[in-house]
Parts: C-alpha cells; structure tokens; sequence
DNA sequence: ATTATTTTTGAACGATCACTCAAATGTGAG
DNA sequence: CTCACATTTGAGTGATCGTTCAAAAATAAT
C-alpha cells in the first residue's frame, strides 16, 4: 500500500540544510525549497508542517553532522586534548572549504533570528548549548585522565572555545581572509594544546 | 522656499539603525521602517532611494557609532594598551546593556547577506576592514610606544582583536549567557593586557 | 480488478513585499 | 499675496510571500 516518497528523506533535508544555511531563514522562501527539493508545497507540507518545520529539521540535521565531525577528530588523536587541538586547528582551511556557508548554521541562526522568530531562535540556542555542553565534557574527560592542568575549568573551557570558534568563523566571512583565518586556527589550536598539564 | 523635513535626519537614521541592527535586513519590511520612521514610503525613498540605501546608510551610521566607542576608552586611558583593554573588556556587560542587539551590526549584515546581497555584504565586509585596520593602527602605536613587545605584529593583533570581540559578541547571543560573557571579556581584556613589554 | 492508503501535483488564497507617482502640503523669497 | 520648490501623503502597482486543499497518481494487499 501507499505510493513511494519521490526521494529518500535524508537527500531531501540535506538540500533544505544547504539551502537555509547559506541563504538563513528569511532570506529563503518556500519557492527556494520547492525547486531545490524538486517538490510541490502540498508534499513539503505534508512532511514538514511548515517553512520553520523544515527549518528546525534541517538545523537538527546540521547539528548532528557537526557533532559527527567533533567525534572524529577525537577518535583519530592519541589523547582527548589533542584530538579537540586538531578539531580547533581544522578551521585552518575554513575559506577554502566548498560548503554552503564559512559560518556555522547555528550561529548564523541565532543571531539572525533573535528578535523576529523566538521559537526558532530558541531550538538553535539549545543546539549550541548542547555543542557547548560536548566541549565541555570532553575537557572533563582529558582532565579525568590527566591531560590537563588540575585547576582547569572544563566548563568555562566549553564556553571558550565554542566563542572562540565563533569568532573565526564570523571572521571569515569578510572578504580576503584566507591567511588570515589560518593564522587565527593555528594560534586557537596551539592555546588548547598550550592547557596540557605541565 | 521648500518645506521642511518632518524629523532631523539624524534622528531618523538611528531610527533606521536600531531596526536593521535587532532584526536584520531580510526580515524588517518597509512597512516596518515607515511606522518606525513615521514617514510615508515617497519620503523614505526621496531620501534614501531604496531599502538598500536605507540600510546601507544606517550600517555607515552605527559604523561611525562604534569608532566613536573606542576613541572614548582610548582618550579616558593613561596608556594605548590599557585603552584597548578597557574597551576589550567593556564586553563584560554586554548582556545587561539595552542595544538593538547583543550582536554587532556590521558581524550580523557580513553573516546575514553573504549569498543575497553581495552589494550590501560588502559594505558590511569594508566597514569590518576598516575597524580591524583602527585596532592595528593602535596596536602600532602602543608598539611605536614601547608598551608593546617588539616581536609584536599589529597587524596580525587587529584582526585578532576582532575575531575575539566577534567570538564573544556571537556566543552572547544564546539565553543564559551573561555570566560566561563576563568571564569571557574579562579573559580577553587580561590577554590584551599580558600583550605589554616586559 | 478493486480497494485502501500514501504521496504528489499545482492552482488558488489573502496577505504582504518593495516600490511609484500624482496630488497635497508646507515654506520662504519676492 | 503669490509663486517656486522641497517634502509629505497615501492609494495603487505587479510580484511574491507562506499556506491550503481537492484531485491525480502510485503502490500493495485482497
């Protein structure tokens, strides 16, 4: 029974994902969506309730890709602390990524959407805090495993690296900041290392 | 001969400015810049051409505003070094101030327009320049000074500064966050501090 | 084949978008 | 008082906004 989806589910959010993180919420409309996902507005509707469902779902979406990411860099380094020093060391080459936007979908969001769209704005803001939360822990675990300075604060450390990550990010979007943004990379990736118990 | 203007263009250009700056560009209407402005469209277009003008009339406004800041802290300083640290960590309330927004205007517009106004984007983007090369110029003169180390790079010191102030501004803008932002900018003002020659 | 169920299609809705322009209004010089 | 002119007013432009929904199409069980 029941007539098959025209697309797979996770092709169709990943080109909403695309769309809304390079062109933010406002500025992309539900035509944008329909001839990017190829199609009508009644099935986008019927999957997604609305504009700002499709939204939240593609931010989910994007937020799980990036926690992927994190993980991977840990699991490819030999200790904790150096695996989040290589992952703060990757922006190196933000310009030279192909990805829809330098900045991050979150952050772009969260500010974007502070005073016009507060629902939204709120589901990005846990997002971060929930990325926040991941620095957070596994600054606790390098700490655990003595890694790091006794009298660190894996939380604060948390709070300081995600705005630091932040501040590269926003960085990179003005023009002709290639050098500038590795630069930047390497000395954030050098202060984390920079933590490691003497 | 001729009629007067209904308001004092200054005034009506930071009308302007707070509407942009807290809801960005995509999602403030002419409607909402007419009632803000309690003028009729012919008039905001006798005065400003388009949208676009408006906007880009009010980023070189709140550009103004905030090189105004840094001159404040720089002139009320005993020492270059010491003004760019009290402006660093001027941040540390950040969140208990009533602005438009927690975020910098030129930060939002540079992250906001990327992909749909290049035009716009790239005002945002100069204006972004042309205070990363006021903090360099700064740092230049600490350094000129003796307050800086000589292996200092000015340069290289503004557009830090300005990642950093980004990074912070940015991760201000989650809930919750007022307490972390002052532990944040005091960080940062005492980074700036340590910059000094031994 | 028929039926039940799911999904797609796309025309259409009222609201709002950025913007235009002719007419009204106010102002100071002569 | 009159006239020249800068400015405001606000109705109206066509286009696009997010959204709805009835009808068509596709699938799988009976």
């Amino acid at each position: 029974m029941a007539r098959k989806e025209k697309y797979d589910s996770d092709e169709t959010l990943s080109r909403a994902t695309s769309l809304f993180w390079m062109q933010g919420y406002h500025a992309t409309s539900m035509k944008d969506l329909e001839t990017a996902l190829d199609l009508g507005p009644g099935s986008i509707y019927a999957r997604f309730g609305s504009k700002a469902g499709v939204f939240e779902a593609a931010l989910n979406s994007y937020a799980a890709g990036r926690r992927a990411e994190l993980e991977k860099y840990l699991s490819d380094s030999e200790t904790i602390l150096e695996g989040i020093a290589a992952y703060a060391g990757s922006f190196r080459n933000l310009c030279e990524r192909d990805a829809p936007s330098v900045a991050c979908m979150m952050m772009k969001s969260v500010t974007e959407l502070h005073a016009t769209e507060p629902k939204l704005q709120a589901v990005a803001s846990h997002l971060l805090d929930a990325t926040e939360e991941m620095f957070a822990e596994h600054f606790d675990r390098a700490r655990s495993a003595g890694e790091l300075r006794e009298d660190s604060d894996p939380a604060f450390l948390g709070a300081w690296l995600q705005a630091e990550i932040m501040g590269i990010r926003t960085y990179a979007q003005k023009a002709n900041t290639a050098e500038r943004v590795s630069q930047l990379a390497d000395g954030l990736a050098e202060r984390v290392r920079n933590l490691k118990a003497v």
